[in-house]
RNA sequence: GGGUGAUUAGCUCAGUUGGCUAGAGCGUCUCGUUUACACCGAGAAGGUCGGGGGUUCGAGCCCCUCAUCACCCACCA
């Protein structure tokens, strides 16, 4: 037996995917503008799509998981397409969080960062990244991943940092490069900068106090100002008071002097808008070292910037000796005390406000002065926002565009220095000695160096690194290798997938640097998807401990069980719960198909072993009925994709319907491809696979056996199937007697030749077999589990057809009535079917067909009531008025018969 | 404070220009030794499509409004 009664994807994922990986069916057409290719290869079209690469030292996530499933499945479908696919894999140096995780391997063996230089860190963290990177790799594979392992592109391999330090060169050439000292988001844990895009904001219950300042010069109705605060502690920087201008309860005390407490400095008060008349006692105390907000201020009128936080978020010696040292929440405590001490404390109250912390550790992000190299990023918005306003990218969803261009309207300067030893190293160097000659700064590549000299004069080496968003904004250009004098013809890409939640940090960035770099934007199409949330609806955690790992899901039931299951009822952009029913559902599938394919096998052998079939009366069945003299040889009409594809015969209406349902179902799920609605390509699958050709046509070929049509519609199916779950339909591709190579390059399924008044006679058959079945069933109490047969009057279809409808309907027995009805007649419109009940069934059915005909009633009326709306019959298409109009003598008729039913009782 | 999305069956979700009796998976119930599959087959129950208005012959879908939830952005001390 070539095929086991169960699919256990165990048994064959691994060899499978070794084997397309040693085939080079991964690999890309390249060259295929024409160069050294003749014939088809020239012509053929491509398509392009790149892995945002996962953390090169981690294992992968359930959004991982979502993202092989889509970016694969695409892939796949073109490639099955006949296109030139490239899927480009990538791993990410993910400067930051390996950083930290290395951070805390180091201080768990009792090390720190400061006992190595930067050059000791980076060698350590290589080799500690290239320990872990095989993990992820393997991961990829294990979820079927056609990437193309030769191209992999590290986030730190050469040709990545040339780019990057070629596109750092132009832009600090083109003058969008500076240096700048600036408050920026730091993290006292971690020792570094963040960009404002890296900060999380909390709702945070916190306290407003208010503190007096005495006026150096009392007036006649003012003697102190009364600030309001959330931070005490900076009050020590603070150098001036703000009040706003049309306040007048301040107006004449502008320009004034107040008492700073706690020290013996004397700050003016300043009028600026920035200070709410209506919110605390109007009056804010503006320290701009260590504020945002007073930041701007201070610039606004030039007040000077004192710092009085360290780096390690420590009070610095500059606020006096009672102070210095305290970390800012002791500092606090200790200002608060003294100041009610003095008398000077006048109020507290609560109050929620958003609070910054840092991603990774939750720390309080302290806004710290500190120069940083910063991009100016109002052209690259511009250019930006144009494009994007040109609809050269098209968004999945939608709105996202808008969303993207309102964030790049309000975009702030970008900094991209970061104080971690694991990234690409700045290329810039400072003078040593500031009064030699040249400028300050140089850029030059030899970063390996500390120090360099030039002309005579020496540099030493900046010590920050890239943040990591400045390198991956590159990612469509480095994987395509594209080059100034040689543009990749894979650049743009065709599509970039990536998560919703990085719309702004990584999908902008690539727009701006894309357009900056090549003058085109990187990609065609965006499809973002969203967070895969928990069973519940709730957000994946490690401290809720609702963590799923992919790959626990695919050793239990397989990567296309998993592949289909996040897939299901997933919409673009949408957070959506997942739970392991839905892997379970698409373990299911899988199991039908592969039984599905071991029934045909089985069909297949019998007729080479036997050129008969083992059901000794069907021979004589198929000379009497069916379909048989009508029928025609078929191929494939459109013969571009596959010409010898689909060499079959239809003798019958069931195989003439089931051409009919592939046909729907193939240009759905091209549609659907085309659209990046995965969800529903795979339910179209599903129910193609599992309600139509499993539970009716391949029922019906238990009947009639038509083996080069079984043959061409599993091929079909397998085919279909094949992008979202690549496993199961390769592993019957190659354990099928008859198929050639491999399902992974096989090609898609074209245009089937049918006969259409035969299919829609199979549809009607249906509706006969299901209203048996069901009366049946429903006659399940009164018989008492009896089954009855089934008898026929005048019913062409029924009577052509009747071991069929026999089988299918599952009743002992089916015979003309003989012009002798009798039994319970079937309400079924166009129909003479009756089943062979006795009287006192019948009689006992009647409660059922009062309410039968009481259900159609309902129905009928309210058809009715639409055809007396004259509106209706005169506003609505001709053609749905007719339909209506069909229902009516339809339901009329059920009525009628099953009215004449109760009669006879 | 601004923005975006959501609200449809017990649960998780589909429902693309408005059109017949609103669908699926899982769950529930009834029945089934039919030789591909119990990871199966047959059947059934279950929804006033968040509330309220409006447009229309016709609204889950379009408009207004309210409510609830989620997320994002933002400098209110």
């Amino acid at each position: 037996m070539r095929f086991a009664s169960s699919y256990e994807p165990q048994n064959f994922e691994t060899d499978i995917y070794a084997g397309w990986e040693a085939a080079g069916k991964f690999l890309p057409v390249k060259g295929a503008t024409g160069m050294g290719l003749e014939g088809s290869d020239a012509k053929r079209k491509r398509f392009s799509i790149v892995m945002p690469p996962p953390n090169a030292n981690g294992n992968l996530h359930i959004g991982h998981g979502l993202t092989i499933a889509l970016e694969d499945s695409l892939t796949r479908y073109h490639r099955l397409r006949g296109e030139s696919s490239w899927y480009v894999p990538g791993a990410d140096h993910a400067g930051f969080e390996t950083w930290v995780v290395y951070e805390r391997n180091l201080e768990k063996d009792g090390h720190t960062r400061f006992e190595f230089s930067r050059d000791e860190l980076y060698a350590r963290v290589w080799d500690f990244v290239q320990q872990q990177r095989g993990n992820m790799e393997l991961q990829l594979r294990a979820l079927g991943a056609s990437c193309s392992w030769e191209d992999l592109t590290f986030t730190l391999d050469e040709n990545v940092v040339r780019r990057v330090y070629s596109t750092f060169e132009k832009m600090w050439k083109d003058g969008m490069v500076y240096r700048g000292e600036k408050l920026v988001n730091f993290c006292t844990k971690h020792q570094t900068a963040f960009a404002d895009i890296e900060v999380t904001h909390v709702d945070e219950e916190g306290h407003l106090w208010d503190i007096a300042y005495e006026l150096v010069e009392p007036t006649d109705s003012l003697s102190e100002i009364i600030v309001s605060t959330t931070r005490p502690e900076t009050l020590f920087g603070d150098t001036a008071v703000a009040v706003n201008p049309e306040d007048a309860r301040y107006k004449n005390v502008i320009g004034k002097m107040v008492k700073l407490p706690l020290t013996k400095r004397e700050i003016p008060i300043i009028a600026d808008e920035h200070a709410d008349p209506e919110y605390g006692t109007g009056a804010v105390k503006i320290t701009p070292a260590h504020d945002p907000d007073d930041y701007e201020v201070g610039n606004r009128h030039d007040l000077p910037r004192i710092t009085v936080i360290g780096f390690d978020g420590k009070m610095l010696e500059n606020v006096g000796e009672e102070y210095a040292g305290l970390t800012t929440t002791d500092c606090r405590k200790k200002v608060l005390k003294d100041l009610e001490e003095q008398g000077l404390l006048r109020g507290e109250k609560k109050i929620t406000h958003a609070v910054s912390h840092c991603y990774k550790c939750d720390t309080v992000i302290e806004p710290l002065l500190k120069e940083q190299w910063f991009i100016d990023t109002e052209k690259l918005a511009k250019v930006a926002i144009e494009h994007l306003e040109k609809d050269e990218i098209k968004f999945y969803p939608e709105n996202k565009k808008k969303v993207l261009i309102n964030y790049l309207k309000g975009l702030k300067d970008w900094n991209i220095s970061r104080q971690i030893p694991w990234g690409i190293a700045i290329p810039m160097f400072k003078k040593v000695d500031p009064n030699a000659p040249g400028e300050d700064w140089v850029f030059d590549t030899r970063v390996n160096l500390a120090e360099i000299e030039i002309g005579g004069v020496k540099y030493r080496r900046d010590e920050d690194t890239f943040d990591t968003w400045f390198s991956s904004s590159h990612w469509p250009i480095v994987c395509t290798d594209w080059e100034e004098n040689m543009p990749s013809e894979f650049y743009p890409l065709d599509v970039m997938e990536t998560g919703a939640d990085i719309l702004f940090a990584w999908v902008a960035r690539m727009i701006m640097m894309g357009l900056y770099v090549t003058g085109e934007v990187p990609f065609k199409e965006v499809y973002l998807h969203g967070l895969v949330l928990d069973a519940h609806g709730k957000k994946m955690s490690k401290s809720k401990g609702n963590v799923i790992n992919p790959m626990d899901l695919v050793s239990k039931y397989g990567s296309d069980a998993f592949r289909l299951g996040i897939l299901r009822g997933r919409s673009a952009g949408m957070n959506q719960a997942f739970s392991e029913n839905s892997v379970i559902s698409g373990q299911k599938l899988c199991n039908k198909l592969w039984n599905i394919s071991r029934f045909i096998q089985g069909i297949v052998d019998e007729e080479v072993s036997e050129k008969g079939f083992s059901y000794a009366n069907v021979d004589v069945v198929l000379e009497n009925e069916g379909e048989g003299a009508d029928s025609a040889v078929h191929s494939s009409e459109s013969d571009e994709i596959n010409p010898e594809q689909y060499q079959y015969t239809t003798n019958h209406m069931g195989e003439d319907w089931i051409c009919r349902e592939l046909n729907n179902c193939r240009e759905t799920v091209e549609q659907c491809m085309k659209d990046y609605r995965f969800a529903e390509a795979v339910e179209a699958l599903y129910s193609t696979i599992w309600d139509k050709y499993a539970d009716w046509f391949v029922e019906s070929q238990k009947i009639y056996k038509n083996t080069s049509l079984l043959k061409a519609t599993l091929e079909s199916l397998l085919t279909m199937l094949h992008p979202f779950a690549p496993f199961v339909t390769e592993a019957i591709w190659q354990n099928l007697s008859w198929t050639d190579g491999m399902i992974i390059d096989a090609k898609w399924p074209s245009v089937m030749e049918y006969d259409e008044i035969s299919a829609e006679n199979f549809e009607r058959l249906r509706d006969v077999v299901a209203e048996v079945r069901a009366t049946n069933v429903s006659l399940f109490n009164v018989a008492r589990g009896k089954k009855f047969g089934l008898l026929y009057g005048e019913d062409m279809l029924v009577d052509d057809n009747t071991l069929l409808v026999k089988y299918l309907s599952r009743v002992p027995s089916i015979a003309s009535v003989n012009g002798a009805p009798r039994g319970l007649h079937l309400a079924l419109p166009g129909h003479d079917l009756y089943l062979d009940v006795p009287a006192e069934v019948v009689a006992a059915y009647r409660a059922e067909l009062e309410e039968k005909i009481l259900s159609i009633g309902r129905e009928l009326d309210g058809l009715n009531a639409r055809m007396m709306n004259p509106s209706y019959v005169e506003r609505a298409p001709a053609e749905l008025v007719k339909e209506t109009r069909d229902a009516i003598t339809e339901k009329e008729d059920m009525i009628a018969r099953l009215k004449q039913q109760l009669e006879v009782i």
